[in-house]
Order: C-alpha cells, then structure tokens, then sequence
RNA sequence: GGAGGCGUCGCCUAGUCCGGUCGAUGGCGCCCGCCUGCUAAGCGGGUUGGGGUCUCAAAAGCCCCUCGGGGGUUCAAAUCCCCCCGCCUCCGCCA
C-alpha cells in the first residue's frame, strides 16, 4: 500500500499513476472521502471512551471504600455510586456504537487502499507491454544459416539428449507439465547450484522457503489483485501455492521492525514456482517456455529506501553476471508503466536470445516495490530517526525451465550436442558438452 | 488425531484463583545526563507499537487503542466466558 499522507497531500501524484498503469484512478477520491470518514470516527470514538474511562476512575474508588466502609457509611456511598452509574449503561452503548462506526469506517478505507497500485516510479517509461526502452544488448546472436545447419528448438534437443520428457509430463499432469530426465535433471542442480554460489559469494543468505503460503503472504505481497487470476489456492487449508519465492521472502520478516544498521538484508531463495497461466491459452504452447510449475532461485532484498534505487541497479547487475557466465546473448528492458506487477514501482527485464523463435524472450526480472510491500507485510526499519518502512525488491537469479530453452538452444551443436559453458562445467562434473543418447 | 501445559510493551519476569489504586511490576539490555584523566562501577532519568488531535510542517503536549488473535459478559477485562492461532511435553501415525 501507498503511503496515506502523499494521497492526502498529492492526490493527483496517486491519480496520474493509477492512468500510467491503465487502472482505476476514481479510488483515489474514494479513498479520500473514506479517509476521512474513518479519521472522524476515531476522534468520535476516542473522546466517548475517554468519558467512559473517566467514569470508571470514579467508580473504582468508591467500590473499593465500600467494601472496607462501616455499616453506617455504606448508605451514603451506595447512593453516590448509584448517581454516577445512572448515565453509564448508555454511554455504554454509545461508546459502542462508536466504535462500531470507527471499525467500519477503517474497514472501508482499508480495502480501498489496498485496491491501489504502488506509485511508478517517473523514470519508468509509460504505455502498454509493447512499450517498453531497450537499455542494451550483450552478445551477438549466432548465426547459424551461415554455420550451415538448421536449428533445433529446446524440444527437439531435449528430446535428443533425453533431458525433458514432455509427453510423459503431459500424460501425467496435464498440459504445460514435463518431467526433467538424466542430463535434463542434473542441469537444473547445476544451474540452481551455480547460482546460489554466485548469491552467497555476493553476500546473500541462503534460503528454502515454504512454497505454501497463507493468504496474507501472498495479499501482503501484491499477488491477490490483478494477478489473482494465475495463482493456485488449495481451498480445503486456504493456502496458496506460490508463484515465485519473493513471496515467502518478503512475508518473512513481516511484523518485525529491522535495526537499519543491518540493512540491506539480502536473501536468495530457491523454490518452485506455481502458474495457473489463466489467459495463454494457445500462447507458448510447444515446449517448456510457460509452464504451470518450475524451479526458480530469487534474490531478495530488504534496503532503506534511501538506497533502493541503487540496489535495484546492484539486482540487475548480479542477474547479468549470472548470464553473461552462461554466454547467452541478451537485451536488457525498462518495463513500461503499464505492464508492471502491482508492487512494483520500476522493473527491468532480461530478455535472452531465444534461436528457435528469432527473437529475446524475458528469463529474468527484477522489481523494486519501495515501501509498498513493506507497508502491507508491516516491515519496518528502526535508526535515529524512528521506525518507518523500508523498501523490498527483488530479482530473478535462474528460472530454470527458459534459461534451459536459452540455454540448449544457443549452444547446441550440428550434430545435436549441446555446449556446456565453463561457468557450468564444475556443476556437471567437468562435463563440456551434452551428447545425445543414441 | 488424542491428552496436558504455556503465550505480558527488545529479552526474562510479577500480576490472572477473588474484575476497579495493573491506566501493567521488577531485572537485564539499550539511550541520555552526572561523577571520573579514560573505562568500569556508582547515581539520576528515559526506553512497545499504531491511530487521532494540534501544526504550513515537525517536535512537544493531549486523547484513544495495543497483555497471541477475534468475539462475549460488565458501568469497568491482562484478570471471567466462548472460538481460533502458535509454541512445548507425552501418546498415536508417518517421510
């Protein structure tokens, strides 16, 4: 959630962000309408209790003398007693209804200000997904044409090398599922494991976080707006499968208030990843680019939001160093206004090479939420200032079905083989190429 | 799944039987000041978080809420009643 006193003070700031996105930005005057119901309320309520409350510091004493009080006192008291408890009982009732009032009023507001999206950031470029800068290009394509052989997409050479096992995926889970199998399966350890040294070598704290989160994780995270529509919910526990590990992760230190000395405090995850890929239907269909499960390893960051702007440029950097060691060709993207997730107030994407469609496809993405999570989640920090919010972003390290599209695509070989990059070949036991079976 | 115990403002803790000077005690830690050549000790003070009000804004002040969460009884709830959650111990089951 946004911060109430920007909504107070520029609402037009929260108004021209809700359009930048293409969202609803009549909540903004409802919201403020609603606001000010409910800080009515809480001044109502307040000084009804406050009366009760000065009400019962006349009673209290007066029922403690009775008890101690001689017989010939007790009249006397009884009756001042019975004077002050006359109004009480409907004050009783008023304070009640107050703070019925009060807790309706606040309900009201509160969901409100949870339907609005975090504020882009101005340097975002605005439209739609189309719209969206290049920022660079690292590495050139290969051209295969001029290699003299025609290129295999990930499925073919899956199949070739007995790595994925898409038809049996199907047969037992459905569309979108797959099975990894023999070097298929040892390339995601060794992705996962490449990855997660290049996380704590870069200072991270491992993590294996729940992939079941309880709905305030996933609302606290943004997750049960727009995107509601993709994501698993195990109705019988009223549970949710998640969809990345930044959910855990960010649910992690929520209600706790974090010494700032200690920020930024930096998180890789590995977990898998559940997509319900409501609305592609038809899109991606052929192989293991969109799946409905997969493995992912996210980096994830607590910062004084001071500093997250340049965290969020330290995020990307370290998903480059991941791909440039896997010698992908790439393109890096500022994501427009109106694609962004509804946390996010700037996210970059990576886009890798992808030979069998001849053109970048997003692999990774990284997002910085500035205090919006953190809001929701109630992470906050603690210095000399005060206690505020902090600011959480996060990044994708390896999502491991497209890098493996990426991945075998680019390097594969006339005869089918598959090149492993140096990077890798420690984690596939000094394995320089994927060969295939037969 | 069954039985029992526990949950207090960073940590530990008093209070809960018998509702009102608990509107929450004490210790530790931490912060500020005094003392001291410095440090320690000692002395004095402070130390949950949220909301409201006031203000151009902030601070201070004042008010309300906050004793795991929610409801109830009552003029009044840490305290009594109900439901839920979490942790611990034992039993059962199990990877």
């Amino acid at each position: 959630m946004i911060d109430l006193k920007i909504l107070r003070d520029d609402p037009e700031r929260v108004r021209a962000s809700q359009r930048s996105r293409g969202e609803d930005e009549s909540i903004v005057d409802l919201l403020l309408a609603a606001d000010e119901a409910r800080r009515s309320a809480e001044s109502n309520y307040g000084a009804l209790r406050n009366e009760q409350k000065d009400l019962g510091k006349l009673i209290g004493p007066l029922q403690g003398r009775l008890k101690k009080a001689a017989d010939n006192e007790r009249a006397a008291i009884s009756a001042e007693i019975d004077t002050l408890m006359a109004g009480a009982s409907d004050l009783a009732d008023r304070v009640k209804a107050a703070e019925a009032q009060r807790d309706a009023s606040d309900t009201s507001a509160q969901a409100l200000l949870g339907r609005l999206s975090n504020l882009i950031d101005p340097a975002a470029p605005v439209g739609g997904e189309d719209d969206f800068t290049v920022l660079e290009h690292v590495l050139t394509p290969r051209d295969f044409a001029a290699e003299g052989f025609a290129v295999r997409d990930h499925v073919e050479l899956g199949e070739i090398l007995g790595a994925i096992d898409i038809e049996r995926g199907a047969k037992v889970s459905g569309s979108r599922f797959y099975y990894l199998t023999g070097v298929g399966a040892l390339l995601e350890f060794a992705l996962i494991n490449h990855a997660i040294s290049l996380a704590c070598g870069n200072g991270f704290i491992p993590m294996i976080p729940p992939a079941l989160v309880k709905p305030a994780a996933m609302e606290g995270t943004g997750f049960l707006g727009q995107a509601a529509e993709n994501v698993y919910r195990l109705e019988a526990d009223d549970l949710y499968l998640v969809g990345t590990a930044e959910v855990p992760l960010a649910a992690y230190h929520s209600d706790e208030i974090l010494d700032a000395a200690t920020l930024p405090r930096r998180y890789v995850g590995y977990s898998p990843c559940f997509r319900r890929e409501a609305g592609s239907h038809g899109k991606d269909t052929r192989g293991i680019f969109r799946v409905h499960w997969f493995d992912k390893v996210e980096m994830f960051s607590y910062c004084d939001p001071a500093d997250a702007l340049n965290e969020h440029a330290r995020l990307l950097g370290w998903e480059r160093q991941y791909l440039d060691s896997l010698e992908i060709p790439y393109r890096v993207i500022d994501v427009a206004s109106g694609d962004l997730g509804a946390s996010a107030a700037r996210k970059f994407d990576i886009e890798a090479w992808v030979p069998s469609q001849e053109r970048y496809r997003e692999v990774t993405s990284t997002s910085n939420c500035t205090e919006f999570q953190a809001r929701r989640l109630r992470v906050r920090m603690r210095d000399g200032e005060g206690v505020r919010p902090l600011a959480t972003l996060n990044g994708t390290l390896v999502a491991i079905t497209r890098t493996m599209v990426a991945l075998l695509e680019n390097h594969q070989q006339a005869d089918g083989s598959v090149r492993v990059p140096a990077a890798l070949q420690p984690y596939l036991g000094g394995r320089e190429f994927l060969t295939p079976l037969t």
